[in-house]
This record gives C-alpha cells, sequence and structure tokens, in this order.
DNA sequence: TATTGTTATACTCTATAACTATA
DNA sequence: TATAGTTATAGAGTATAACAATA
C-alpha cells in the first residue's frame, strides 16, 4: 500500500526558507507521474515497440488533421529539429509516417501519418484514456478540479521561473545522524 | 499564461467508457511533471552535469547514512543492476562516490557516498527544496493535501492495476474531421 | 542453486556542430 | 542573412544476456 511522500521531522530547520508542505507536494508530483509514465508504457508497447516520444509525435500528428513540418512536431515535444530527425526516422521505418516536400517551400518537409499509423493511434488513444479512467477513479470531481489547478499553478511557476537566473537558496543545516557510519554491516 | 489541458468536447463520445475529467487530470499531472522535472534539471545542473538519476542516486546515499549496496540503490531507481553499474561508474569517476568490498558478503560491493558526494547534496537539496517552495507558492494546505492525497491514490492504483494484464478498452470512435487533409498549405 | 555485480552489446533519446538547400 | 532539415558525432540511460565469484 503506498503511502504518501513525507518529508522528515527537522524539514524546516534542515532547510531554512523551504516549505514542507510544498516539498511533499512536488515529491509526490513527480512519482506519481513517473509511476503512471511507467503504466502508461507498459500498456502502450502491448501495441507497438515505441517510445513515449514516439507515441506522442504520432498522437500529435493524428489530432492536427494536416501534414506537419517536422519544426512543428519539434515544438510540440520540445526537443530540436536533429532530434525530430531520428524519431522520425524511426517512425518511418516502421510505416507510421510518410515524408512529402513541401508543395511551396521547399526547404521545407511535411509529415504525413499513415493509415497503419492512424491505426496504431486509434489503439493507443483508448488505452491511455481507459488507463486515466482507472487510476484516477473514485474520486470527486472537486478533487480532480483542485488537482487540476495545481498543476496549471506549478507551470505557471515554470513558465515565470525559467526565464530567471536561478536563486541562491539558504544553505542545508545538516542534521545529526542518529546512525553511524559504522554500523552498516 | 498556461492553461489547465482539456480534452476535446466530443470526448465522451470519442471514447466510450472513459472520463473527460479523469483524463485531463493524467494529462496535467504528466505535463506539470515534465516541466518541473525540467526546471529542476536546469538548476541542478549548474551544479554539476549529472542526469536526474545521477543526482537521485547520491541523494539515496546521502540519506541511507550508511553505505549501501548497488542492489538496494537499484530497488530505489527501479533499474536493473546492470543499469546500475553503468551509473555508479559515472558516479566514481567524477569522485561522487567510492566502492568497497563487503566484509562479509563477498559478492557484495558497498557503496559509499564521498565528501564531495555530500558536499554536493547540500548544495543540491536547497536548490530542490527552495524550487518546490517557489512552483508550489500561493496555495492552500488543503489544497496541497488534497493535490497529495490524488498523487497517492494514483500510486495505489498502479499499484494494483501493473499485476493484472491491460485492459481490453473499448474502441474509438473517430470523429469526422472538420479540417480536410488537402487544407494543409 | 540462487544471488551479486560486471561486462558485452545494443537501442533509443537527446544534444551540438557542420552542412546543404532554399527563402 | 535566416530557416528547414539532414548528417555526423557523441554521450547518457536503459535493457538483455552471458559470465565469474560467492553464498
Amino acid at each position: 500500500m503506498a503511502e504518501p511522500i513525507r518529508v522528515a521531522s527537522g524539514f524546516g530547520r534542515e532547510f531554512p526558507g523551504c516549505d514542507p508542505a510544498r516539498a511533499e507536494a512536488l515529491a509526490n508530483l513527480i512519482r506519481a507521474a513517473n509511476e503512471a509514465l511507467g503504466e502508461l508504457d507498459r500498456r502502450r508497447r502491448t501495441l507497438s515497440n515505441l517510445s513515449a516520444s514516439g507515441f506522442e509525435a504520432l498522437a500529435v500528428l493524428d489530432g492536427a488533421s494536416v501534414p506537419l513540418t517536422g519544426t512543428d512536431i519539434a515544438n510540440h515535444l520540445l526537443v530540436t529539429t536533429a532530434s525530430i530527425t531520428s524519431l522520425l526516422d524511426t517512425l518511418a521505418g516502421r510505416g507510421y509516417i510518410e515524408r512529402q516536400p513541401h508543395p511551396i517551400d521547399r526547404r521545407k518537409t511535411l509529415i504525413s501519418i499513415t493509415k497503419t499509423g492512424r491505426q496504431l493511434v486509434d489503439e493507443m488513444l483508448p488505452i491511455v484514456h481507459t488507463t486515466a479512467t482507472q487510476l484516477l477513479d473514485e474520486l470527486s470531481p472537486s478533487q480532480l478540479e483542485t488537482f487540476v489547478s495545481v498543476c496549471t499553478h506549478l507551470r505557471n511557476r515554470v513558465e515565470q521561473l525559467s526565464e530567471l537566473p536561478p536563486p541562491m537558496p539558504r544553505p542545508r543545516r545538516r542534521p545529526t545522524p542518529r546512525i553511524r557510519t559504522s554500523d552498516h554491516v
């Protein structure tokens, strides 16, 4: 039975200026996302041995309804165009996408999802949404809405803070360990 | 300004049996965690060019107060022992850990964090907790507690469901696209 | 026989830098 | 000059399989 991740009792003294409740929330967020992604990955790989990025690129192409350029997809996935080239090579090799020259701007390549790719997305999305429905059952609409609000608040803070230089945190006040190094055997 | 991720209006019809509110919650969870991890990674790399796994292994060693075996660390990070060997090679090469033979069980290797490694952890943890304090400001204790509850609920469901065969989801009912493929230019 | 850790090998993702073609 | 995409190269993390040493 998984329990909430909690910080140690001396947290406030050990990390001056840091809020234990927020540290716990962030730790629980990251752990929960990691475990959810693991379960999603496990289920998606029953369909095709693609990475999360591969599935995401296909979902973006499917959702767009029109062919996208490599740069479009790179922006969605927040990676460089060189990385997208490599990812698209994988997807093309498995027959999920096709490249076509852009009819007007000859620098560009249009990426289309193939019929096979659409079939894969049609099988993949129900798996993802069924997983969400299972993992977040028994929670009230209000709990889910609060949850989404916290996620959105965090994303806005990331947006603001990522443009600033990182702050200089107050130093750790390391607690005296209760267990000695020589006790390890 | 980041907005909550929402599913399209026809979600319920498109994915029978799936709950749009839960699909939205999972999408927001994964996105928020991804962006938070990006910001954490950016800030931690001002200290040392280590991966998230590298920092996590050091934090585990620091928190344990006693040397751990490779298998111990592998269990914490949920990876294979072969992967841990590679990760520990990186950490040892940068002087953050040391390997010592286990005094009793000669199959084992004890991993100790070095003084340099401790100094790194002492600088890294305040960065992490300060980031959490910044990213989750202006939220009430009750909001944070609800957030942690939802994360924990999800983790328990992952624990239960990961042991079962994946369910057979009901098929997608693909909506008729409003934009035709030929509109892409 | 089972466990611990390592090596060998392979694959994927990602990045930077240099390059071509095009706008 | 700037943009789009590719190639070359490199590095990290992860996995599986085979292996040696030890319990």
